[in-house]
RNA sequence: GGCCCCUUCGUCUAAUCGGUUAGGACACCAGCCUUUCAAGCUGGCAGCAGGGGUUCGAAUCCCCUAGGGGUCACCA
C-alpha cells in the first residue's frame, strides 16, 4: 500500500482505429480512468494503430469523440499531448527500432525468412502430430552471412524474439492472483513484422515501459498474451507493471457482444438516446460494485470507492433493460434545460420541429421536453412523444376511437367538454383541472370518461403526460380546433 | 484439441478471517396512489452447477466432474 502511493499511478487505454469505440472497450477504460483518478494518478490515451491496412483516421475521430460526450477526459494523449509522446504508436517507430536493434546485439531476438506457407506446413505437421502449433525455430541459428544474403536477395523477413524452451512465466494478476504458463506452449513471437512495423506484443510492451505505465489493465481476452509480453518485457531488461484483466462482457446468448446482438458501439446508444451517465453508471455496474446496496452513482461517488480489488472474476451478461431503467432514473432527475438541448437533435431528426423553431421557440421546446420526460426512458422517445404538440395532422389511436367516440352519446359530451373550455376563465392546469371537475358534476359524466375522451381527441392517444398541464401547453385555440375536428370526424350524431 | 480463466435468483451483484431466515437491483407478478401511461410506495416469485471430502459447522477451504468464456496470427 505504502509503497503504491510513492508511485504516480499511470494507466493506459489503447484502442486500435479500427473500429468505433464498443461498450466492453468503454468498460475497460471506464476501470482504468476510475482508477486513476481514485489514485490520484494519470489516464492515458495512446493509438495502437499498428495495423496499417486496417487503421483509419475516421475511427480515431470518432473514439476520441465517444470520450468527449462520455465525459471521459485524458491527461496525456492524441490532441492534449504530454511528456511521454507521441502517443500513436505509427509515430513511435524510432522507439521500437532502437528496441530491436539492442535485442539483436545481444542476441536476445532473430531474423526470420519463413515464408507464410512455410509456417502452415509447419503447423499443419504439428497439428497431425497432435500437437500445439508451434513455430519450428528454422531461422534460430542462421549467421550473419547467411542473413545479409537473403536480404540481398530480397526475401522478406521478421524478427522474432527467442522465448525459453522450459521454465514458466507467472502472471501476478491483480484480480486473478498467480496464473502459471509453461513456457514451451509458446513459440518466439514475431516482433517486427515483414512490414517493419512492431507488432501489438512488442509496441505495447516498449510503449509500457517508455511511458512509465504502472497499471495494465485490460479486458481478460488478455490474459493469455501476458506472459508473452512479460517474456518480451524480460528480453528487453524492463521491469514488469502489474497486471489486472477485467471479466469480459457477454452477449444475453452467453457469446461474445457483435453486431447481430443489436447495438454494441458508443455512438449507437448515443444515437438511441441513452445519456452518457447512464451509460457509464451502468457499464460500471458490470463486474464492480462498491460492495453495498449502492447502484446508482454519480462519477465523483465511483472514483471514491472504485478499487480493482473490489472488480469480478465472472464475465457479465449485458442487459438493456437495466440500461433503459438506469437512464429512465437520470432522464427524470437531469435538469430540462439540458435534456432539451439533449433532445433537440432527435427532434429535428425525425422532422418534429425545424431549425427555425429550435432558435425562435426554445421556450416551448423546453416546456414539451419538460412535460414529456417524466413519462420516457429514453431521448428518442422523447421526440416520438412530442409529436402532436408541433403537428396537427397526428393519427388516433383506432380502439380509442372505438371506445370513446363510436358511442351514442359521444358527440354530446366533446360539445359539452368544448363549451366548458371554451368559458374557462384561464387555460391553466390548475383552472382547467378545476374545469373538468366542475363539468363531470354539472353533467353527471365521470372524469374517466372525459379525460381520456379529451386526451384522444387532442393528441390522437389514450397514454401520455397529465392531461392539464397538456392541455394548458397546447393552449385554448388548439385544443378547441382539435376536438371540433375529433367530432366532425368520428362521432355518430 | 492444448493451455488459461470463470461458475450465488432469468440478468447484474452482496454476503470482511467458514456460523446470515443467503441481502439489494433490473425484469416479472400483485396491491396502493391516480384523469391515462409511467414514476413512486408496499409486497411477492426466484439462486449457492453437480458430486465427494475437511470441519461441531461450508456459498465461503480442498479435490473431481460438468458447463461457460478466452487464447493459441506478420489483428489488436
Amino acid at each position: 500500500m505504502l509503497r503504491k502511493m510513492q508511485q504516480t499511478v499511470r494507466v493506459r487505454f489503447a484502442p486500435s482505429p479500427t473500429g468505433e469505440l464498443h461498450i466492453g472497450g468503454v468498460r475497460t477504460a471506464l476501470f482504468n480512468w476510475l482508477f486513476a483518478r481514485n489514485n490520484n494518478g494519470q489516464f492515458i490515451l495512446r493509438v495502437d494503430d499498428t495495423d496499417k491496412q486496417r487503421s483509419s483516421e475516421i475511427y480515431l475521430q470518432s473514439i476520441l469523440n465517444s470520450f468527449r460526450w462520455l465525459n471521459l477526459d485524458w491527461d496525456e494523449g492524441p490532441e492534449v499531448g504530454g511528456s511521454y509522446g507521441p502517443y500513436r504508436q505509427s509515430e513511435r517507430l524510432n522507439f521500437y527500432l532502437e528496441e530491436v536493434e539492442r535485442l539483436l546485439e545481444q542476441g536476445k531476438a532473430y531474423t526470420c525468412f519463413c515464408t507464410a506457407e512455410e509456417l502452415e506446413a509447419d503447423r499443419e505437421k504439428c497439428r497431425s502430430l497432435g500437437q500445439p502449433p508451434r513455430y519450428s525455430g528454422r531461422c534460430r541459428n542462421l549467421t550473419p552471412d547467411d542473413i545479409s544474403a537473403k536480404k540481398k536477395k530480397g526475401f522478406s523477413y521478421v524478427i522474432r524474439a527467442i522465448t525459453p524452451e522450459s521454465g514458466e512465466t507467472v502472471v501476478d494478476d491483480l484480480i486473478r492472483g498467480k496464473v502459471f504458463f509453461e513456457n514451451k506452449v509458446f513459440d518466439d513471437p514475431i516482433i517486427i513484422k515483414s512490414d517493419g512495423l512492431p507488432t501489438y506484443n512488442f509496441a505495447s510492451v516498449v510503449d509500457d515501459h517508455k511511458m512509465k505505465i504502472t497499471h495494465v489493465i485490460r479486458a481478460e481476452e488478455h490474459l493469455s498474451n501476458t506472459p508473452r509480453q512479460q517474456i518480451i518485457a524480460l528480453q528487453l531488461g524492463y521491469e514488469l507493471p502489474s497486471y489486472a484483466h477485467v471479466p469480459m462482457i457477454l452477449a444475453p446468448d452467453h457469446s461474445k457482444l457483435s453486431k447481430r446482438h443489436g447495438a454494441t458501439s458508443v455512438q449507437e446508444y448515443r444515437d438511441l438516446g441513452i445519456l452518457p451517465e447512464a451509460l457509464l453508471n451502468y457499464l460500471a455496474l458490470l463486474g464492480w460494485s462498491p460492495g453495498h446496496d449502492r447502484e446508482i452513482m454519480s462519477m465523483a461517488e465511483m472514483i471514491e470507492l472504485f478499487s480493482l480489488e473490489r472488480v469480478s472474476k465472472n464475465p457479465a451478461v449485458y442487459d438493456m433493460q437495466k440500461l433503459i431503467w438506469l437512464n429512465g432514473h437520470y432522464l427524470r432527475n437531469a435538469s430540462t434545460v439540458r435534456i432539451t438541448e439533449m433532445a433537440i437533435p432527435f427532434l429535428l431528426k425525425e422532422s418534429i420541429i425545424s431549425e427555425e423553431q429550435v432558435s425562435q421557440e426554445k421556450e416551448k421546446i423546453e416546456a414539451v421536453v419538460g412535460l414529456v420526460k417524466e413519462k420516457v426512458k429514453t431521448l428518442s422517445e422523447i421526440a416520438e412523444a412530442s409529436v402532436y404538440f408541433f403537428h396537427d395532422d397526428f393519427v388516433y389511436d383506432q380502439a380509442g376511437v372505438e371506445k370513446h367516440f363510436k358511442k351514442d352519446g359521444a358527440a354530446q359530451m366533446l360539445i359539452q367538454i368544448e363549451e366548458a373550455l371554451q368559458k374557462a376563465s384561464a387555460f391553466s392546469a390548475e383552472e382547467l383541472e378545476k374545469t373538468f371537475a366542475d363539468l363531470s358534476k354539472k353533467t353527471q359524466i365521470p372524469l374517466n370518461k372525459i379525460n381520456p375522451a379529451t386526451r384522444l381527441a387532442v393528441t390522437g392517444r389514450l397514454m401520455g403526460p397529465d392531461l392539464f398541464p397538456l392541455l394548458a401547453l397546447l393552449g385554448r385555440e388548439k385544443v378547441l380546433a382539435r376536438i371540433k375536428k375529433a367530432r366532425a370526424l368520428f362521432c355518430l350524431d
